[in-house]
DNA sequence: CTCATATATCTTGACGTCAAGATAAACCGA
DNA sequence: TCGGTTTATCTTGACGTCAAGATATATGAG
């Protein structure tokens, strides 16, 4: 009996009439979401970042030599509006970790580099992200870890259709 | 090969240390949240709602009569601050959809209840609403559904002890 | 009865986000 | 070459949220 059960059962005395059996689901969706943000968040705060600042040196880190995307490619890899990046890349740019350089292909555009500095704390951040990301899993078997990914790939699927 | 694929795929090449099947599962259920979200809020608006006000209203009716709670109360329920949801309050009572009234039984807080229109409101919002996560759980059958819920369940226990 | 402490609620200031629109440069057909 | 269209990026204004602290009332030991 967890907080989405007591609140399951508030509908079925109040609302009978309504199968709440998927709200329970995606109710635990959101919770979950919520707890491992706050896991995550604690890692990122102990090397000065925030989870819109990890996400961008990540995305520059794991995208290989010479680490520069264009504001769009960022945009493009991490689900937020260009203008949520232009502020995630100010911010950036004022810690130094990364540098605007104008796109040599696009005069219209930058490309936005990680600096030294930069590289340095994704690094070591993302070792410790993983090991938190373990640690958080830790409720489930490895095997129920495989059955649970392989039902939110397919899930998932339904919003975002995999290509290739 | 959705895009959380591509992800995993890039961190493999570029820092083959690391062990990324956790960050797969844990992203999935990060996206997950995004698009159901999307899905939901689609729905709230149609009402003139967004999930903020909603979560409040639906807590408010699922309680049953009188449909008045405390801001505390509240904010036990929803995961939220009590900033947060000082605020969530002063705009559906200015929107007329619940009413502060003086707690008889605690001189230093007020009971917010659901005014008729919040009734009326939330009670056919939350209708199209189950109807709506229904919509969203398509991809996956029956079983499947059964399936997850019991590792979410699992899985959530690990950071929600269940109680009673 | 009184005062120290606990509790309930609200306020403030800072973020991160989005939608919509502005700006500027590239591209392309005629 | 030139002007219209597309694209890349940034700006603006409005929200929702949180952490920390302020305010007001209740409670209880003496």
């Amino acid at each position: 009996m967890d907080q989405v059960d007591r609140i399951l059962d508030q509908w079925r005395a109040e609302r009978p009439d309504l199968d709440v059996a998927d709200m329970g689901t995606i109710g635990r969706v959101k919770r979950l979401q919520v707890q491992l943000g706050k896991g995550m968040d604690r890692v990122f705060a102990a090397h000065g970042l925030n989870a819109a600042s990890f996400d961008v040196l990540a995305t520059l880190r794991r995208a290989g030599p010479p680490y520069a995307l264009s504001p769009s490619d960022l945009v493009d890899w991490t689900m937020v509006t260009s203008g949520t990046m232009t502020n995630r890349i100010d911010r950036l740019e004022k810690a130094g970790l990364v540098r605007r350089d104008r796109n040599p292909e696009d005069g219209r555009g930058f490309v936005v580099a990680l600096t030294e500095a930069g590289f340095a704390l994704i690094d070591a951040a993302v070792s410790d992200h993983v090991a938190n990301q373990h640690r958080m899993m830790a409720p489930l078997t490895a095997e129920e870890r495989r059955a649970l990914d392989r039902l939110l790939v397919k899930w998932l699927a339904g919003f975002e259709p995999p290509e290739g």
